[in-house]
RNA sequence: GGGUGAUUAGCUCAGUGGUAGAGCGCUUCGUUCACAUCGAAGAUGUCAGCGGUUCAAAUCCGUUAUCACCCA
């Protein structure tokens, strides 16, 4: 059946995707014949995701090179996978039992919400995965990995030992000491509840207030305030009883530890070291803190005094911590102000007596109190869209305001303010008396100093909510610890990041690495594995209180604090891969005998382990409650250890032996931080081998204006909809060609169209082909043909050559490169002159030759395309010869050099100039299209006539010449050509425009002369012909004299024009 | 404020020292049998500005401007 005039992607894709998994084509070694392994891992996408074009490019590349060396014979492993995501699949599952009106996570509790989750999971896996099969992806989807496959609460078919990996590499870190916990300010999400890493949060500029308000000084002392100019002038001098601050968060006053100031802040000298008053708050029950120094304050910036809020800022918490300042949290895990805790009058005295030094409290005991002031319990921190109310922020400006104790400026006049401003003006010739009584024209009102001023907010960047730096317990890696194997890498080479700038902010980052926080107050995810006991720390202490208790029988008489008092109990923690080594491991802390309990179901809250609990059974025998760590970890300390995870790792699996460290990370330059840094510290860490040699980064994908793709712009290209209407082989050519290093990725369906038309082109040569019988009893044929026609040896000659450009370029990871070499290849050279050429050729002596030239040429293209277009080249291979196997799993070639034959690429060199150049001179002379002219040769040496002669049918055809004769010279009334080797000349006397010839040949002379005398200035420079490489130096004389020979023709042959006229 | 990068044809981008290219778009012509998702021809640039190094700068260095992204 003779071929379609298009290719049908719509209709073939999957039918080629069907054939490819049949065969088994992608499995690890598939078409291996050397040692050499080939292992890419690819960027596990969100299991709950839909593929969007940064995974279509990020694919695409993967693709080529995992294409490219299985052709090539390497042992190749492309890893598939997918990552469980913790909060955003956790959001998406609540959003769907939400709208399907199931209960709520809360209330199925945490075991039926993990099952649910896991529901969620594997309805959800087959569409990321289907989405890039159809992108041609050619993964081993046999190894598809997850990185909770083998969590405990796995259900069937979710086996593997991902989770084995996760928790043996937490465990080993844990007893190196390289993870611990401890109570640090870190983001939290009052949406999630939960602890989120800085990477996890944007920060985005929103309007915003910074309100002004004063601290008076305790006592009611006193200070001379005085303000210089840069001078030194005194500007303002006056008497103060307070300080005066400024705040984006008034809210968090309540919080407050200490007021702060530049140490070279003359203005306030006087008072540092004294106390001021939080203005907010019982009048009874002020809270006092002092006014220390640091070097955090601006002294140019607002008042250069600030409050400083240690439990909820993370710049003044470094402050409180060089001071010795007390943290004090204000809000619960939702963002509300506490309400837990003693009443505000008993937790301000205490907080009173530590701002005097009277008195020091333990972490936990801070933690404890509560300073929020009991009207003001239960509040948000500010007013949301959805309260009707004012806030704790809107209560406290409020409440400081009422008071007096805002710092005032003279109202601005655009401000109108119904009582103070004055009224209308009156009527012109009214006496002053018509004035509204009451209202004050020249007094100048006073109003808080208030702000509008832009501010940076962090926002959660699943949640949209504002990040609130809150004090808590957490898990953190200490990176420092473990930083400096993965700086020493790429340092060294080991591995690679390209382009070079990744390397740069590589190592900006790593070098100011922060503890990483890993825990995450979420149920779905690893679950840290450590377990805690709370026991006393003298049992036969406690043993001999408690008998004496039970002896009283029931009754308490209130007095069980004294009686215990002076009793310590200790917190034992152990970490294990496993519930029952915990419990082995906690025993052995514990007097023999001591029976250990789960004490309640360890998956709910994480309160929990604060409880704890012991006792004595009637036998006399301990009991030790135990309970399990709720947190989970950060989806990245999993997805840190996926080369390893997915290749079997904590076993020594044959994977493992063959593929790690692996090759090539492609991924988005936006994840260097979060992932490959991390995978790098972890492997590093853990097998003290890197992941991978090389890191491949790009950039966002844009849309052809360069903006970002966002659903609320509407400027979202879903590249199933691209694959829909332009095939998948179109868009991937696309993002190949799109892929410079370090180049903006804009993506433009124009382009996408334009590489479409590629295919076809391809397809159509291969039509033409087969209608001339190039497929008549073809088969794969590795070796050229040896053919003698000159063109046909010049395509072989070019075949080559584009063979060992697009290797080069995928060498070095331009993919740009290689697309472009093949675009131009394809359609440039084998279209717009081979097929053409071949057109005589078949006609002749050379058929045969030409016939099986065109075959191996065109097998060569569909091998040469097929990493970047897999389906229409694997369509083209099927359908047009005899093959022993899918083009997939074909070897890419070897050709030599010496197969390029240089006297015949110079000779067709010579034969397109030459064509080019009768066409253009006959276009631009308006000589009609399908007029056959006669051609003259005139002065030609050896070569140009040898040329024109072998290749006479070629020239007559192309450049539409119906005789070629030799002449003594250029006839009167004739188009002039120069070429290499001698002058050409179209008689067409009366047909063509003698002014008009003139005007061209004039213009072309001119160029030509333009180009001479710079390069005529350069060689009669005698420093550039003595400091100028020896080939530049003949490549301009080659240049000059090539140059005027042509030169000379065109003056000629205007001197003979000139005659005409 | 710090870091990284960009600025080349109308648009989107290549081009790491030897006098500027591609695709798309545009203009003119053309359906002769691979392809109109096509063919032939053509026009288009102070390579952001300024200064420097060099025989030679889009390319290297400095600086300014504008833009983008990342981190504070």
């Amino acid at each position: 059946m003779p071929m379609e005039k298009t290719f049908n992607a719509a209709e073939a894709e999957p039918r080629i995707t069907a054939m490819w998994e049949e065969k088994n084509a992608f499995a690890a070694g598939a078409n291996k014949s050397r040692d050499d392994s080939f292992c890419v891992m690819i960027p596990p996408p969100n299991v709950t995701g839909a593929l969007h074009m940064g995974h279509a490019f990020n694919n695409t590349l993967q693709d080529i090179l995992t294409r490219w060396h299985r052709m090539r014979g390497f042992d190749t492993l492309w890893q598939p996978g997918t990552d469980h995501a913790g909060i955003a699949t956790q959001m998406v599952t609540e959003r769907e039992m939400a709208a399907k009106g199931e209960p709520s996570r809360r209330e199925m509790g945490r075991e039926a919400f993990l099952e649910r989750v896991w529901q969620q999971k594997i309805k959800s896996r087959g569409t990321i995965i289907g989405q890039l099969k159809r992108l041609g992806a050619s993964c081993d989807w046999s190894r598809e990995a997850f990185t909770m496959s083998g969590a405990p609460n796995a259900p069937e078919g979710e086996e593997g030992n991902f989770h084995d990996a996760v928790i043996k590499v937490f465990v080993d870190l844990y007893n190196k000491g390289l993870i611990y916990r401890g109570k640090r300010l870190v983001n939290w999400d009052p949406h999630f509840e939960t602890a989120i890493s800085d990477l996890e949060v944007e920060n985005i500029e929103m309007p915003g207030h910074m309100w002004h308000f004063k601290y008076p000084l305790a006592g009611g002392e006193t200070y001379d305030y005085v303000e210089k100019d840069a001078e030194g002038n005194v500007t303002l001098r006056e008497t103060r009883d307070y300080i005066s601050i400024a705040t984006t968060r008034p809210e968090t006053m309540l919080g407050d530890g200490a007021v702060a100031v530049h140490p070279s802040d003359e203005r306030y000298a006087p008072i540092v070291g004294k106390l001021c008053e939080i203005p907010v708050g019982p009048k009874e029950h002020r809270r006092l803190i002092p006014i220390i120094t640091d070097e955090y304050p601006d002294p140019s910036f607002g008042s250069g005094a600030v409050k400083i809020t240690g439990a909820h800022d993370f710049n003044d918490y470094a402050v409180a911590k060089r001071g010795n300042i007390p943290c004090y949290r204000l809000m619960d895990t939702q963002g509300n102000l506490r309400t837990d805790g003693a009443p505000y009058a008993e937790s301000a005295m205490i907080a009173q007596e530590v701002a005097r030094g009277e008195r020091t409290l333990t972490e936990a005991e801070i933690d404890a109190l509560n300073l929020v002031p009991d009207d003001l319990r239960g509040l948000h921190r500010f007013k949301r869209p959805e309260d009707n109310k004012p806030q704790a922020r809107e209560r406290v400006v409020e409440q400081i305001t009422a008071e007096g104790l805002a710092v005032m400026i003279p109202a601005p006049p655009t401000t109108p303010r119904p009582g103070l401003d004055p009224g209308p003006l009156a009527e012109p010739g009214a006496a002053a008396s018509d004035e509204v009584p009451g209202q004050a024209r020249d007094g100048v009102a006073m109003v808080p100093y208030v702000e509008a001023k832009p501010i940076m907010q962090p926002f959660g960047d699943r949640s949209k909510v504002v990040i609130e730096p809150m004090l808590t317990d957490q898990w953190f890696v200490d990176t420092a610890k473990i930083v400096e194997p993965a700086l020493e890498a790429v340092r060294n080479g080991t591995t690679k990041i390209i382009p070079e700038s990744g390397e740069k902010v590589y190592f900006h980052w790593l070098e100011n690495i922060e503890p990483w926080c890993i825990s995450r107050q979420l149920w779905w995810g690893h679950q840290i594995p450590v377990w805690y006991a709370t026991a006393p720390e003298d049992f036969d202490a406690y043993r001999e209180k408690l008998e004496w208790v039970r002896n009283q029988g029931s009754a308490y008489d209130g007095k069980e604090p004294e009686r215990f008092a002076g009793l310590k109990v200790v917190r034992h923690e152990v970490c294990a891969s496993t519930e029952s080594e915990a419990l082995k491991k906690l025993a052995r802390k514990l007097p023999a005998g001591t029976k250990l309990k789960l004490a309640y179901n360890n998956l709910v809250s994480r309160e929990n382990d604060e409880l704890g609990g012991f006792g004595i059974e009637n036998t006399g025998a301990w009991v030790v409650f135990v309970s399990r760590d709720p947190d989970v970890l950060d989806t990245w300390f999993s997805s840190g250890l996926w080369p390893l995870g997915t290749l079997g790792w904590p076993e020594q699996t044959p994977e493992l032996q063959r593929y790690f460290p692996t090759s090539v990370l492609v991924t988005g330059q936006d994840i260097l931080f979060f992932w490959v840094a991390r995978m790098m510290m972890m492997q590093l860490a853990v097998v003290d081998q890197v992941p991978f040699h090389t890191v491949y980064l790009h950039g966002l994908v844009r849309d052809a204006k360069g903006k970002k793709m966002s659903k609320s712009l509407g400027n979202v290209i879903d590249p199933l909809e691209i694959i829909d209407e332009y095939g998948a082989d179109a868009l991937r050519f696309t993002n190949a060609a799109m892929a410079s290093l370090g180049g903006v990725l804009k993506l433009d369906t124009a382009r996408i169209a334009g590489y479409r038309n590629f295919t076809t082109k391809l397809w159509n040569a291969c039509r033409f082909a087969e209608m001339n019988g190039v497929w008549e009893g073809h088969s794969t044929q590795s070796a050229p043909p040896d053919a003698t026609a000159t063109a046909n040896r010049w395509i072989i000659g070019e075949t080559v050559r584009t063979l060992h450009e697009v290797d080069a370029a995928l060498a070095e990871y331009r993919f740009d490169q290689a697309a472009d070499t093949l675009y131009k290849f394809v359609w440039g050279k084998v279209c717009d002159w081979y097929v053409e050429f071949a057109k005589p050729l078949f006609d002749g002596d050379s058929a045969a030759e030409t016939r099986a030239t065109m075959g191996w040429v065109l097998d060569h293209c569909m091998i040469l395309l097929h990493p970047i277009m897999p389906f229409i080249t694997e369509e083209l291979w099927e359908t047009t010869g005899k093959r022993v196997a899918p083009l997939t799993l074909t070897d890419w070639p070897n050709l030599p050099e010496t197969l390029i034959d240089a006297p015949s690429m110079r000779e067709m060199t010579w034969v397109t100039g030459l064509i080019d150049a009768i066409r253009s001179a006959r276009a631009q002379m308006h000589v009609p299209a399908g007029l056959k002219v006669t051609l003259l040769r005139i002065g030609l040496d050896d070569t140009a006539r040898a040329a024109c002669d072998r290749n006479a049918g070629l020239i007559a055809r192309l450049a539409r010449i119906e005789t070629v004769t030799d002449a003594e010279t250029v006839p009167k009334g004739a188009l002039t050509i120069a070429a290499e080797g001698g002058t050409f000349a179209i008689p067409l006397e009366g047909l063509i425009d003698i002014a008009e010839e003139k005007a061209r040949l004039e213009k072309t002379l001119a160029k030509l002369e333009k180009d001479l005398a710079g390069l005529r200035a350069r060689l009669s420079n005698p420093k550039f012909v003595a400091s100028a490489k020896e080939e530049v130096v003949e490549e301009t004389r080659g240049k000059l004299a090539q140059g005027e020979e042509e030169a000379a023709t065109l003056s000629a042959a205007l001197a003979r024009l000139a005659e005409l006229l």
